[in-house]
Formats: C-alpha cells, sequence, structure tokens
DNA sequence: TAGATTGTTAATCGATTAACAATC
DNA sequence: TAGATTGTTAATCGATTAACAATC
C-alpha cells in the first residue's frame, strides 16, 4: 500500500520543519503522480484544504491510524536463524509498536537461552504460549520444509495475522492475514528485469 | 511476477515425478485462475499441448531460462549487519546462481574479516571492486540514513541492478534496476489489513 | 478578486476473466 | 469420434489519470 510509503515520506517532511504539503509535492518525493495521491487521501476522509493543501502533522497522524500504527502489537517470531535474529534487532519492529513477546526454535542449544529479553521456547509450546500472551502476529523465518506445519500451530493458536519470511506458499484460512516477505521472487524479478538488458 | 512462483511450484511437481500437468492443476496449486495461468505462459511461447497439458520438466526448463535463472550472477553486498549476514547464508541465493563475490562495510572491526570464504573491505573501495569483479547485482543492509550514498557509489561502479533492504525510497537512474524488499511496508499492510478486524 | 489546490467525476488504460475455436 | 485442454479473442473489471467545479 502506498499509504506506507507516504507515511515515511512525511515523517522526513515533518522533521524538516515543514507545515503544508501540496498533493504534487507528496507526488514528487515518492514518485507517484498527483491525483493518485489525492485519490488515495480522499478515500479515507477530507484531510485537505482546497487551495492550501495538507497540514503535515495532521495527515501524518491521521495515515498512521489508517494504518493501525498507533496500536501496540505482540508477535511471536518462530525461528531463530541469521534472519530471526536480524528481525530481533529490527528498529523498524518496536517503531511501529511490535513487541515480540516470544521467541520460538527447535534446536535445543537455543532453547532456554534468553534474546532481548525474551526466553527461547520449544516450538511445541505455540500452543500454549501464543493465547497466554493475547499474540496477534506470527513471524515464520524457517526453513521452507518446516513453515507449514508452523503456521498450522500458529493458527491453532488463534493467531490474526502470519508474516511468513519462508519460501513457499502457505495454506492459511482466509480469517488469518497472511503477508508474503519472499527474497527469492524478488531475486526473480530482478534478473527477469534485467534478462533483456544482459546476456 | 507469477512466474517466480510458478516456478517453484514446478520444482516441487517435478519432484513427485508427475510429467504433465493442466493449467488448472497449476492454477489451483498457486492459487489463481487457470486463465491467468495459460495466459503468462502464452506470452512467451507455446510451451503447452492442446487437450495434454504441459510437460513439467519442459516448462519448468522454459521459465527458469525466462527468469534468468540459467546465468550465473556476481553480487556484492554492503552492509555486513544481521540481515546481512543473514543473506550470506541464505540458500536461496546460490540455487539461482547468484555469487556473493564481495562485501563490503565501514566498520574496522569487520574489515579485513572473512565471511564464507570472502573479505569484507570497506565501503571506499566499492568503486574500484565491483567493476574489477563484474558485479552486476549489489544488496544494501545498511541503515536507512547510508543507503543513498551507498547506491550512489554503486550506480558510479557500474552496477545493473540494486536489491535494496533500507526502508528508504532511493534515487537511481532509469537504467539501473531497483528492488525494495521492504519489511517496513509489508508490517504496515499487515497492521492495515488487520485494522477492521481489530481494536 | 486572482491564484492555488483540493475532492470528485469522467475518460483512459491495463489487467483479469470468460468463452470458445483450434487441436491433440 | 469424443473428451480434454490449450492459445487467443472478446467482455469485464478495477485502477490510474485527466479534467474541472468547489472553495480556500
Amino acid at each position: 500500500m502506498r499509504l506506507s510509503v507516504y507515511s515515511r515520506y512525511l515523517t522526513e517532511v515533518d522533521r524538516r520543519g515543514i507545515i503544508t504539503i501540496s498533493s504534487g509535492d507528496i507526488a514528487e518525493g515518492v514518485g507517484v503522480s498527483p491525483a493518485q495521491v489525492r485519490k488515495d487521501l480522499a478515500y479515507f476522509g477530507e484531510f485537505g484544504i482546497r487551495g492550501v493543501g495538507y497540514n503535515v502533522k495532521d495527515l501524518h497522524r491521521n495515515i498512521l491510524r489508517i494504518l493501525g500504527l498507533s496500536n501496540e502489537w505482540s508477535v511471536c517470531l518462530v525461528g531463530l536463524g541469521n534472519l530471526g535474529l536480524a528481525l530481533t534487532t529490527y528498529r523498524g519492529f518496536r517503531e511501529r509498536g511490535f513487541h515480540i513477546t516470544s521467541i520460538f526454535d527447535n534446536d535445543p542449544a537455543k532453547i532456554g537461552t534468553f534474546v532481548n529479553g525474551v526466553e527461547v521456547l520449544p516450538v511445541e509450546m505455540i500452543e500454549e504460549v501464543v493465547p497466554q500472551r493475547h499474540t496477534q502476529i506470527g513471524a515464520i523465518t524457517v526453513p521452507a520444509s518446516a513453515a507449514q506445519t508452523i503456521a498450522d500451530k500458529l493458527v491453532k493458536a488463534n493467531i490474526k495475522a502470519i508474516l511468513n519470511f519462508a519460501p513457499v506458499v502457505l495454506n492459511v484460512p482466509p480469517e488469518v492475514e497472511l503477508r508474503n516477505v519472499d527474497l527469492s521472487v524478488n531475486l526473480e524479478v530482478l534478473t527477469f528485469n534485467l534478462g533483456g538488458k544482459m546476456a
């Protein structure tokens, strides 16, 4: 969604101390058309003033609210490999109100250790711990072969959304929101687009 | 691009020893419409046989070729944080013919060390080393504040494509292929879609 | 009032789906 | 020949852009 990109741009614009911004300015800043910006924003309400533009702080607040970023979220992380570890230190998580409240892995060497003050638990405990901590979001960073099993456990544990980093198509019921952060696809789009230009 | 997803599905189908597959089967396997599958494939050539379907191995080979995955690619990695480290061990890279041929960072403690047999070099050497090793793809895993500077260096070094993991809109000339792997946007789409369902 | 910029309607564009003739 | 399934054309849908009246 483009709202997310607008939000980021507004953060920067606000930091520069700019008070008011036009759809044209936003459009130029993020690389879309002014009409698109106005359409996107108008869909959620009348945030601007005709002849003037949008109040930066005000608009930003509204977008954050629409994106659900004024809420606090409990996240569980399944799979503590390099990627999982990278996520625990990812600043963007905290900035958006995401709190990693539990970490699961099935490596005995990792179970019982603490990462950022959170104890690593065996994956068998997902169904017990996730509901307990009112966790809404599960991040899957296990190998592709294990991802579906983990997804099933998360669904049973009544998770609301899954952020899947494993390169595999997961099967979850429609009421569970699923996002795939798939590096493979990105790599392939990259080489596909490169295709014509290179040998 | 959906081709990437088809490719993955065909790998699995092939492993099961299936010889021929219909557009309907593929569609069901990856969750799109049969017409879409046929349209996508027909765009690149006539890979199927009417009344029969597609030969799995044959189709897969064709898709790999179209995606540029039968080539070998030289990749440089800039930024050796947790995420950068995760990428060096990412199996999907090697599987697709991506070779990390150089790693750059500006932390003196990291410079000179070896990761997977590749020496970590100072970022100042990008413009020298990248052309030397005929590197086509640059992966940026530095903090957002440094990303544009790195991108500029890569462009000067004549890179063909950039895979950007920093949550920032990069400015590169149109002839450089740019892909953003933006976790922030994914998080925000997630909470946005969750918005209606939750408090 | 004149200039600027929004919100919105209408026109355009592209992508998806439905339908079917071609053909194995 | 009858059944199946492709490749492709036409119909549908949705998203983007252009244009402009409303209004600050």
